[in-house]
DNA sequence: GTTCCGCATGAATCGATAG
DNA sequence: ACTATCGATTCATGCGGAA
């Protein structure tokens, strides 16, 4: 019976990720510190220097992922004397010319975001999740995060008219074509790229993370059982236990050490539950 | 009684912006052509050479915007070759430097986008709406767009179908973690930065960019009765056509003369519901 | 009239196949 | 090795005709 390694390292991710095998991840998942002048955790990144922070560490990602893998980066830009920053566009600049593919751009839409204003704007909803690749030819499993057909579907496929029997072009030279008659008998379509997640709240003793349903419909999408999931940012440690109850390997870094410890001693609760996988801490395996 | 003025001029907006007085406009929404689309109106814009086209045209819409005054642009950048363009991210930084502030990136969440399926992506659900402000001090009337609290729990400005509601469901799984009950005795809230709006697609001659309640959530968000809107690239005069309902004073400009002509005779029909206004597409009168 | 139902429509993008 | 065209995917909306 194949195990389970959730490993969980305590350091700056910059330098634990070289001890990290090359080609070995199959899906990188994280939200990293925006930055914040008053924020202690890794010193405070001005937004001015967030680039220049980053890149040594997506450059250590890009090393560690297999060419079939994918990067989901989660970050959303402060606001500041008025303006939105713009390290986040920057930075998606720059990962491009250390030769990451920019992929697509998926919006986390918080379901539960509070009602509330400033003079100049509204509340928040949303947060930008990045995907980026190494090579145009990655690993998607599509099939996996399909949703129920809508109501549409009920009257419109009762009974076909002949052009719906056929591929029917659309009239005004849009290129748009459709063949109806495909759509009987499908219960399940494809998703957007906008997800429509609640937020979570801050019941524990660290800052809001994002909800297990965003990690888990990335993981979802773009691994199998079995495969490396790696948050190199792992904070409260969400990502690795949906991983772990989704039957993938993970690797967790965080610079806090009681982070390290409570997501240690949470992975070690669960094994009780789940009996058949192993944690590991202080060795490293691959496939 | 004061007249409301709706005028429509034919041209290159480049050069008839030059027309209009500077310090003069409240609002400016715009969708411009994007990037290689609507080849055979436009004459698509290659993704390389947008940041160049767009610049001369947006300097002029800084000296015609009141320091009081929003300019919301409407974009999303295409997918080619499986990567997305950055030309949409880079005209940030460059409308930066023009001397725009980019105060906020709002998310039209489409509720009908597009089919489609690929097997490295999925359908593309929402669009940018950029907003650039020429002072830290813009007007903004927050109140006017409050919603009622029950479509603020649904995340939604409209209700949800029961299949939506069991969509939503199988994507999130969670409910509520939060104390709403603050909110329950109060009849409106404020809404966020996601709006969720249909596209707009008909089987007559022509079809609008963007549906009504678009430009209608941002001139009532920016804007007050007798306001002077604007929309450069006019099209199908969605935002002409909202602004005079909602009596405002309007300009648009196209550049291709059939859709001039067809607004022109739409406003001109408008006259016999909304008689006590009047359309001058001549003279050019501001307060 | 008024409500119901049928159905065309769309800022798309990829791979495969054909010329 | 180019370009051109085709197939696949999907659902809210509004029009027009029927009931």
């Amino acid at each position: 019976m194949k195990k389970i390694e959730t490993k969980i390292l305590q350091g700056d991710c910059k330098e634990v990720l070289k001890t990290i095998d090359e080609n070995s991840i199959n899906l990188i998942v994280t939200s990293p510190p925006y930055a914040d002048r008053r924020k202690n955790t890794y010193g405070g990144i001005k937004p001015e220097n967030y680039v220049d922070w980053f890149l040594p560490i997506s450059n250590e990602l890009l090393r560690v992922l297999k060419p079939s893998g994918t990067f989901i980066l989660n970050i959303k830009e402060k606001a500041e004397e008025g303006e939105r920053h713009t390290y986040v566009i920057e930075l998606i600049l720059a990962l491009r010319k250390q030769g990451w593919l920019w992929t697509e751009e998926y919006i986390w839409y918080k379901k539960n975001s509070y009602p509330g204003k400033w003079p100049n704007r509204f509340r928040d909803a949303w947060e930008r999740c990045l995907q980026f690749n190494k090579s145009k030819r990655f690993n998607m499993y599509q099939e996996e995060v399909m949703i129920p057909v809508g109501d549409w579907a009920n009257g419109r496929l009762k009974n076909l008219s002949e052009t719906d029997k056929i591929r029917d072009n659309s009239k005004n030279g849009s290129g748009f074509g459709k063949n109806i008659s495909n759509w009987l008998n499908r219960e399940k379509v494809y998703p957007n790229n906008v997800l429509h997640f609640a937020t979570v709240c801050n019941n524990k003793n660290h800052s809001a993370a994002f909800p297990e349903e965003l990690p888990e419909w990335f993981i979802r999408l773009f691994t199998k059982e079995f495969d490396n999931v790696l948050d190199p940012f792992m904070g409260s440690g969400t990502t690795l236990n949906v991983a772990k109850r989704m039957k993938r390997n993970s690797i967790g870094i965080d610079i806090i050490s009681e982070y390290v410890e409570m997501v240690k001693k949470e992975i070690q609760e669960s094994e009780f539950v789940l009996f058949e996988t192993k944690t590991e801490y202080e060795t490293v395996k691959h496939e």
